[in-house]
DNA sequence: CGGTCTGGGCTCACGGTTTG
DNA sequence: CAAACCGTGAGCCCAGACCG
């Protein structure tokens, strides 16, 4: 909803950059994502409307929120997924908690496949792209902001390794930037996963973002910064000039990492865990109304 | 010579004050 | 009013300087 708070005035240039905030909005708006600051801040940069520099960054991130705060941008059309306050769930009696039961039953949609997949990305700026594809092909998906941690590669070992007693192959997809760390962090994530997993292979396969993608939808560059201690190695091979993931549209990085996950799913398999699931929805549904019925008794 | 510190890099989302 | 600074919180990696 657009609710004004306070005056503001922009200028003929802060509206301008107003009115392609706005049109990024709509875009989104149509496919159901709500965007980030940072994401909308990145199609800015891959629209050729600002640079991408800290300083810009910072513009575009007042002209939204004074344009939240005047009423012309939409409150709910902006998430932050940082402050996000926690509550123990509740529920409006016991059918209430069996028909959230019923939508939330899912069972082992990779069972008996022989591939173990898991999504990773260093931006968080993607979860709201990337989350409705983890949840349907029922897959984790980690956001490493940045570098990963200890922690989730130590916890992402103890999963694989459990696929691998499973005698399945295990399949890291990864997206990130093409920049000198954005790099480093394939090779950061390979070995650091390879120590933990004692060299039982996990393939770790950047699907996103990739010389070739770069060229094929000719995006638009940034500068290498030369100060970066990574920027040396990468200049050799790529030159002074780097792309973010995030300036692929959606669609085209939503197909991207669907060809990549379906290409290790055998769809047979899950139809029969489907078939299985809808069956015990079923039961619980039957199990729901028997229960309805003695507590009106 | 090996350990630690320093200052650079990446991610995210805010705030305030001064300068133009 | 916008831009250019400064700062807050959090999670990381790395190269080179420095030191015992």
């Amino acid at each position: 909803m657009k609710e004004a708070f306070r005056e503001h005035n922009p200028n003929k240039k802060t509206k301008e950059r107003l009115d392609h905030i706005l049109s990024i909005i709509a875009e989104y708006e149509t496919q159901d994502i709500k965007l980030t600051e940072r994401q909308l801040f990145y199609q800015l940069v891959s629209r050729n409307v600002v640079k991408n520099t800290l300083k810009s960054y910072k513009s575009v991130c007042s002209i939204i929120t004074n344009g939240r705060y005047s009423g012309r941008i939409d409150w709910d059309a902006i998430e932050d997924r940082v402050r996000i306050p926690y509550r123990h769930s509740q529920f409006d009696g016991v059918e209430d908690l069996v028909e959230s039961a019923i939508y939330a039953y899912r069972l082992d949609r990779w069972k008996g496949q022989e591939y173990y997949v898991e999504l990773y990305t260093e931006k968080n700026a993607l979860t709201s792209i990337l989350r409705p594809l983890t949840d349907k092909y029922h897959i984790y998906l980690n956001v490493n902001v940045g570098y990963t941690s200890a922690t989730a590669m130590y916890d992402a070992s103890k999963r694989f390794l459990e696929a691998t007693e499973d005698n399945k192959e295990c399949i890291l997809l990864y997206l990130g930037d093409h920049d000198p760390s954005g790099l480093d962090m394939v090779r950061d994530v390979r070995t650091r996963l390879n120590e933990f997993c004692e060299h039982k292979a996990v393939e770790v396969i950047p699907i996103a973002l990739t010389y070739k993608q770069v060229k094929k939808h000719n995006l638009p560059p940034n500068f290498v910064k030369e100060t970066d201690s990574r920027a040396g190695d990468y200049s050799k091979l790529y030159g002074s000039e780097s792309w973010e993931v995030d300036a692929l549209r959606p669609e085209i990085l939503q197909e991207l990492i669907t060809d990549a996950i379906e290409k290790y799913r055998n769809v047979d398999l899950v139809e029969k865990v489907l078939e299985q699931e809808e069956d015990d929805k079923l039961k619980l549904e039957k199990y729901a109304k028997r229960l309805a019925n003695a507590s009106k008794k």
